[in-house]
DNA sequence: CTAACGTTTGTCCATTCGGTCAAAAATTTG
DNA sequence: CAAATTTTTGACCGAATGGACAAACGTTAG
């Protein structure tokens, strides 16, 4: 009898622990780790809290499931940036990328910011890690870029800073976008207002420039 | 005897506010609002809690004191962004004095990011009034710029936007900057970096176009 | 010196929170 | 169906937390 035999999950594991993920996402990305409590979760989660417990030991539990699948989908446009097109389509096809996950999954947008505000306690070694080496290999493919005099040449690194920044900005300070907007400007049609300056800044901002 | 009047401040309880202040400072910027306990506060300001209480009633009083303080900081440099003075030059140096508020006071940066993430809760109405109406200005201001040819043609409203996320993004998310430029490129030469990319990107991709 | 006022602290309290547990209810399996 | 297993819940616990309070201590003006 091995006990340490990791149980095969049933059907009601798989759905609920879903449930519990969605509504812990809610919480957490509104709230932070420490504002958001167990109880929040559970009634959003529409199941007392003792039966959260069962299929999650810990607080703590729920939320480092929660990041570490969003770090995959979080990193999956860098991903795509491809040696191989051409940059500024490139560019632009990751800036809108990033953009549209700040429309389509602000919450995670912001679970991660909150976890990055407060020092990233529970994520570091993926930052130095995982994170750190995907950034070095598509630093050097941009890198590649300019030394070819397809953008013009300028740190790689503070690019992506730049292109992180101005994207998540939308989904993580989307209050004060929409109080300085106001009601008319701040609707819907902000993320194409955004795309349209974001593109122009950064193509415009990188047009390589013919040497002297 | 008029008991609403309100009582003249000491010399003592000025100097032990300020010392209480910048002790919350430090814990809420790091731990955000509820994360933060009065203990912690007050060990930091080297007192006991009962104290602590002495000085300010409630914890939500030492929060909303450091945020509205935090606003006028805050806004200055936007205030400084001048109709008269060349547009260009104008610019950058609204870029430079922002990236040096995230270099100086990362602190204030991370308090406000907090607050605007947790949907700003005690600032909504200061957004919507005072930095609502700052930022209509100068978006008047930069779209005057654009009329006469001095500057490419944009939303002024998201350029100010972007001008924001990229210089906060070093005060806020400075552990995963760090990660990822690693001990020797994320030294203390990272914001002169910054500052020289922000530059390039910015001034090149505000470049006015010849009218066609 | 002393009365009045300002400051500090130890003690206490109610609530909230993360988490446990045993027992009941539901489901699956043979 | 009945046994075995999984799921759900009410009740409970200890620790942490925001805050109250009165008593002690310190300071200062008359």
């Amino acid at each position: 009898m091995d006990k340490t035999a990791p149980r095969r999950r049933t059907r009601i594991q798989t759905e609920k622990r879903e449930v519990i993920l969605e509504a812990a996402l809610e919480v957490f990305s509104a709230q932070g780790f420490r504002g958001a409590t167990i109880d929040q979760i559970a009634e959003a989660a529409g199941m007392s809290k003792p039966n959260l417990l069962y299929y999650f030991k810990r607080k703590e539990d729920i939320h480092r499931t929660l990041i570490e699948r969003l770090l995959e989908t979080w990193l999956a446009p860098l991903r795509e940036l491809d040696d191989v097109g051409d940059p500024m389509t490139e560019l632009r096809s990751y800036i809108r990328r990033k953009l549209e996950m700040a429309r389509d999954f602000p919450r995670e947008s912001r679970l991660f910011a909150n976890e990055i505000l407060q020092g990233a306690p529970r994520i570091m070694p993926l930052l130095e890690g995982e994170l750190k080496t995907l950034v070095d290999e598509k630093a050097q493919v941009i890198r590649g870029w300019m030394r070819a005099g397809k953008i013009a040449r300028t740190d790689p690194y503070h690019l992506i800073f730049a292109i992180w920044a101005t994207t998540q900005h939308y989904a993580d300070f989307d209050v004060q976008v929409r109080a300085v907007l106001g009601p008319d400007r701040g609707g819907d049609g902000r993320f194409e207002d955004a795309a349209r300056f974001l593109e122009q800044l950064f193509l415009e901002g990188l047009r390589p420039k013919p040497v002297s």
